[in-house]
Parts: structure tokens; C-alpha cells; sequence
DNA sequence: CTGAAAGCGCTTACAG
DNA sequence: CTGAAAGCGCTTACAG
């Protein structure tokens, strides 16, 4: 028994002599079918290794059980070196997304171009990922855009009020004050943050936000003259940390804004022959799994990107399923390495 | 002019004055159509932010547009730790995809699940790309049912002679003759392999192969009692370069056939107290972001995933418009670092 | 250059 | 429990 091409449910209702209605009824486990009829066709389409056809039963039912993955990448627009906090955030998306029985798109977009969101317009997708760093105020506008088609989207990202869309993010707040506050039990008591700390980079302002804050509970004041702007690779992080020196103001410690941050300022440090952490600490944020191999180890932020995988999926579902739907802040957790250890003063 | 739901192509042909075919033609430019009639359309298309229906299209056409990758790990099922090295594949098929005008579905699979590989049979993906380590010998069969059912698919891993399919990989043999080579020219004599070099790991077989081959050209005998079997984890390599040290065998450098085996190796031979690379030499296989982080920083072989992405999509895509295609061995570089310079003896 | 017609392979009311 | 009918939104021969 031989069909031409792949078989069709029509095919399956001729050989089980029914209709094919019933063949997709039976398929689809509805409990209208005769248990004998369903057993029949169920293995005739076993043995022709029949599977339903997506795109007819996407144009049918009008969704598609698609999920897209935006990812934006400035920084790197070539070569294939994306934040590796992004893999493990992939990692966990794709596992999400499976588990409940969604496939999952993925697209590397440049921030700058248009965004090619086109997956739900066209159907391709039930709905919108959007993973990636880059200066908010420029992709804000487009964000409304979104919202205003009632396109289905979750972004990761801070998670703050007046925010078009919904946001899943890490407690960046909580990850910054934390992280300084430890610094301070470390001795330090000039403490430089590289890392954009203004809206144009909310998440980072977000860690500034914490760090300050830490600071003024100890009675210390915050100085914008050791604060760097910097955004997430290592080269910048590099910079800043050689301009902050450069500037002559003294400092005792970094309060990275990022991992790849905290190795470009590692490196710039070594290269002006300081010791880390005997004469600066350094710490960074992510716990990329760089992070616990460089040297000396860093101490850092752990995001939670298995929750947050999860939970991104999960919000996008409900509001695919038009219900309501909040953003949210994960918690974080410190994690103490060689980077920032040292005798208390 | 607000028309309930998404613009279909029949509602601009309404708009236009023009019948729905003719709207069809204007959109996929078409040229038997009227410029004037064109730019009407085209102007309203942008209007009404319309996007041709993939899910129609696919049907109608029976083909998507879409390509799937399928990433097996079997190491780490559950969280997020990928081998970093398909990081950077990833990266670069979803280039090369984009680059086509594609789109590309991700899934991740356990090696021992029954792969889903219906997304062709199921028309959401025109092909295949399979990427992942394992046992050769568990997959090879799948592998022919796939070919059987006339699946289009590429794989990457060592293209050898008898293979079931199309396989992109690197040169594999060279590059374990390689870096052999520069051991050998480092002075050392007594090099340890860790990495399985049968048939059931192809890739590092043939690396084993190049070793080996590397040695006879120089006059020196491959030894078995110097070769330990590894998985590509950081574990495994730790795991094994134990086991080879308290085989009592002395070897004078370690020729891993992963950056991850190396880097294993690099932490067992660290706690038995051995310098590297004064005592033994260390050397890597695919040159992973971590391979010029880690202390000593790992000299390697360096897998070209830049054109590894590019020639499975376009090996894919070569299958998929039936046209004849071949396997491809990619050449690969030696990456000198510190791990393995030594004085020469 | 354009329209009327058919059909891709499903799913889902609607009858029975 | 099952079948006949309609329709999801396109694309592509087929006429004109």
C-alpha cells in the first residue's frame, strides 16, 4: 500500500473505511469516536507514520502552537560571541516552551533595524519573546507599537511601572544593594559601579538603584564621580575601568553592572598591577559560567534563568489565552567567590 | 477603515478595487501586474500592516519556509549547561538561516528520547539539522530510518565514507595531527589522549587517528595504555586524567579531544600538584570562549562554526531543491596559548 | 495585465 | 457516534 507524497487524513478515512472527519476526530482524541474506529485508524496511521499537517491545521484553528524568540544583539552584530547569559535564558526557554507543547522560533535581530515581529502578523508564531540588551529609550517607541496591535509579547527586562507590555526580570534592586552590602562587610568603602546608571538602561540603573541604596543604609553617600557608564561586554568594561582609574579618584572595590563587565575591569586592573581583591574587589552580575572560571573566581548576582525561561513562557501563554497578566521581578541570589574575599579591615 | 481581526489579502482587493489574486501577485512582486495596480496594493498592504498568511501559504505551497534544528544532550538533561561550543553553532545556522530568508525552529532532545523529528512530517520545517555528540552506534539507525523516509537532513559530526546522509564536520584527522605536532615540537614524548577513539564517537575517533599519525610520522609509537576514554564534560576529562594518573603510566603532556575534557584535566592535574604546562603540557579541541579564559589559557584547535553554520543550512537547502550534495570536512586552525609552551628539551 | 475557479489539508458546527 | 458541508487564506494554472 503506497501513497504518493505523504498521507493525509483522507488517505487513513479510505483505508479504514470512514470518513475524514472522523479520522481527525479520532486523532485529536475526541470522545465521539467509537473506541473500535479510533484503535483502527489510530494504528493505520501509526504504520503510514501519518502526522496532521500543521500549516492546514494552523489555517484552520487560526494558531499555530508557535512561540518566536527575538533576540537582540548590537554589540555583536557579526561573529557568533552573544552574552552567554542569553544561552542559558535559551536553554530554558526552549525547555519551557516544550514542556507545554510549544515550538519555538528563534531569531537574531539587530536592534537597530526594523524588528522583523512580523511572526504573529503572518501567523507564524501565537506570540513574542523579546530577549536582548540595548538602550531602552530606542526601542521603547517600538514596544507601543506592539502593545497598540495588540500584538502577544513578554519582553525580559526590568520589570517597572509605566512599562508598555509585560516584563519578567531578576530583582535587580534587591541583586545591587545585596551585592554592595557585601562589599561593605568586605571593608570597602569607595565603591566603583561601571554600568550605564540612567532609564536609557533600566535594569542597570535598576543595580545602581540597589548599590546607592546600600551605600546611604550604612551612612555612606553615593558619589557620581565613581560611577562609569559601561554596557555588557568585556571591552567596555575594560574601558571604564581604565577611564575611572585614569580619572585619579581612588577606589577600594568594583560593583560591576555585569559579569562581562567585571572580566574587562579583571583585566584592566592586572594590567596596572593591582591585585584583585587585595587591593580592589571586584564583583559582577549574571553568574555566567565564566564567572566561576576566571581567575580569581568572581563573586556575582545569580540570575534565576530557569525560573525565568519558565515564567516568560508562562506569561506569553496566559496572555495568548487572554488572561490577566503582570510582569515580574525573580529574586536573585549573592554568590561569594575569591573575587571579593578579604580580611576585614 | 477598521476591519475586525487581520487584514486578509481579500480585504485589500476590496480596498483596491481589484480581485484577491491579483493582490496575491503585487505582493510577491509579480511582474504581470500593472506598476499603478502594484503600488495601490502595496500602499494599502503597508496601511493595513498586512503579512501574508503563512500558514496558507505553507499549505498552499507545501513548503514553509522554516528549518528545524534539533540539539541533542544527553550530559545534561535538565539544566541549562549546553556545551558551549553549539552555542556558537547556533549562532551561526541561525545567520546562515536569516542570510536565506528562512526561519529556524529550535528544539532540544534527549539523545535517548524518540526524536521528534516530525517537524518535517508535519510540514512545519522543509528540513533538518541535527546537531549534538553521543553514541554514534545509538543514532546510526535512526539516522536511516530518516533517509528511508526520504526526511531532508543534515547532520554535523565527522563526515566519513558509509555514513548515512549528509554530514558537515571539521577535519577532525588534521586537526589531532596538528596539535599532536605541536607537542611534539614542545618536546614532549609521552602524550596521554583522553577522549573515546572508536567508532562510537566518530569525531574524536579521528582525532585519535590524526594523534596517532602525528606520532608514527615522528617515529613514535601510539600507545593504548596512554589513551583514556572521555565524554565531552568537564567531569568526564577530570575523571579520566585521574584514572590515567593513578594508572602509574607517566606522560608528559595531555592531548584532550575537547576544551572541556582539557579543562577537566587542567583541574586534576592541579590538585595532584602537577604545573602545567612545565610538568605536562595541555591541549584542547574547539577553542570555546572558556578555552582562553581558563588559567593556564588552553592552546587548541579551533572548529570553524562560522562556515560549519553556514554549509549545513546551505547543504540543507541544496537537499531540500533536490539537488545533488555532498559531506564536507571544514579545515580547522591551531591556537597556541600558554598551556602548552614549554622550553623545548 | 486581470479575474473566476480550484485546491492545499485540516477542523468544526450542523444534521442525523 | 458519524458524515456532508463549509471555510481558514493563500497561490497557481486557466481563460480572456
Amino acid at each position: 500500500m503506497t501513497i504518493k507524497g505523504k498521507a493525509t487524513s483522507l488517505d487513513i478515512a479510505h483505508m479504514a473505511g470512514v470518513s475524514q472527519p472522523t479520522v481527525s476526530r479520532a486523532l485529536r482524541g475526541s470522545p465521539m469516536v467509537n473506541a473500535e474506529t479510533r484503535k483502527r485508524i489510530l494504528e493505520i496511521a501509526r504504520q503510514l507514520n501519518y502526522k496532521v499537517d500543521k500549516n492546514a491545521s494552523s489555517l484552520r484553528c487560526q494558531q499555530s502552537g508557535t512561540l518566536a524568540l527575538l533576540f537582540f544583539e548590537d554589540p555583536t552584530p557579526d561573529d557568533s560571541l552573544i552574552n552567554p547569559f542569553f544561552h542559558s535564558m535559551l536553554g530554558s526557554i526552549t525547555r519551557a516552551c516544550a514542556l507545554h507543547g510549544h515550538d519555538l522560533l528563534v531569531s537574531f535581530q539587530q536592534l537597530s533595524s526594523d524588528w522583523h515581529a512580523d511572526f504573529e502578523d503572518s501567523n507564524k508564531a501565537d506570540g513574542i519573546i523579546l530577549l536582548g540588551y540595548g538602550d531602552y529609550h530606542e526601542s521603547v517607541e517600538r514596544l507601543e507599537r506592539l502593545v497598540e496591535q495588540g500584538t502577544h509579547f513578554v519582553r525580559w527586562g526590568a520589570a517597572l511601572p509605566g512599562q508598555p507590555g509585560v516584563s519578567v526580570g531578576s530583582d535587580n534592586f534587591q541583586g545591587g544593594f545585596d551585592i554592595t552590602a557585601h562589599l561593605l562587610d568586605q571593608g570597602c568603602r569607595r565603591i566603583a559601579f561601571l554600568g550605564h546608571a540612567d532609564s536609557h538602561y533600566p535594569e542597570f540603573a535598576e543595580r545602581y538603584r540597589g548599590h546607592a541604596e546600600a551605600l546611604r543604609a550604612r551612612g555612606l553617600t553615593p558619589e557620581a564621580a565613581l560611577q562609569h557608564d559601561a554596557i555588557t561586554t568585556e571591552d567596555s568594561g575594560h574601558n571604564a575601568c581604565l577611564a575611572l582609574l585614569d580619572r585619579g579618584k581612588r577606589f577600594d572595590a568594583v560593583c560591576a553592572a555585569s559579569d562581562l563587565i567585571a572580566i574587562g575591569a579583571l583585566r584592566a586592573l592586572r594590567e596596572r598591577g593591582l591585585r584583585v581583591p587585595d587591593d580592589v574587589a571586584v564583583t559582577g552580575f549574571d553568574d555566567i559560567p565564566l564567572a566561576g572560571s576566571v581567575s580569581p573566581a568572581l563573586t556575582t548576582v545569580q540570575q534565576d534563568t530557569k525560573q525565568a525561561g519558565q515564567l516568560l513562557v508562562e506569561k506569553l501563554l496566559g496572555l495568548i489565552a487572554r488572561e490577566p497578566v503582570e510582569g515580574i521581578n525573580i529574586p536573585v541570589k549573592l554568590v561569594v567567590r575569591e573575587s571579593s574575599r578579604r580580611q576585614a579591615l
